[in-house]
DNA sequence: GCCAACGTTGGC
DNA sequence: GCCAACGTTGGC
């Protein structure tokens, strides 16, 4: 299967590009969001690319991208009574949220804010930058993943 | 903190 | 199945 490119965000707050560097690999839990669930059970792959955004942020934008590390299986905290992310209708025979692993790869030397890339005619296109968007997981074509990379100062 | 945009819920 | 009310996201 060809090698897909998404762009996933979080907020720095609760968890960072370098959080995810200093963890090496994270399970990407919390996703409540039937579209963006479909996303990660039904089209990842491992070995897939990411750009990792950071939201909520001042200034947000893409800080580096990281790999697809495993397929999709039950976010374990819709199980968790504890957990904000449980979710009462769901169940280990019926799971309803999926995740999937993810690996870290690189940190841009320069960072890409939202600004830059609305600058970019090249990336007009681009469901992060669509009026309204708000879905945490959205597909990248491959010529935006390159260039956007190239913007971050990575050498691919 | 504001608010536009969007998703979800639930009454009917 | 419609849609109003409510909740959340996320830039500013």
């Amino acid at each position: 299967m060809a090698k897909k490119f998404w762009l996933m965000k979080s907020e720095p707050d609760e968890f960072s590009i370098l959080d995810l560097k200093r963890v090496k690999k994270e399970a990407w839990s919390g996703v409540r969001n039937y579209q963006a669930r479909n996303f990660m059970r039904d089209e990842m792959s491992v070995g897939d690319e990411v750009l990792f955004y950071h939201s909520s942020t001042n200034p947000p934008g893409v800080a580096g991208i990281m790999t697809i590390a495993s397929k999709a299986y039950p976010d374990p905290l819709q199980f968790k009574k504890s957990s904000k992310y449980y979710d009462e209708k769901a169940s280990k025979e019926n799971p309803r949220w999926f995740l999937v692993d993810v690996k870290f790869k690189a940190i841009f030397p320069d960072y890409v804010t939202l600004k830059k890339l609305k600058d970019e005619k090249k990336l007009a296109e681009m469901k992060i930058l669509q009026k309204g968007n708000r879905l945490s997981i959205t597909p990248v074509s491959a010529s935006h993943f390159n260039h956007i990379c190239k913007l971050g100062g990575l050498k691919l």
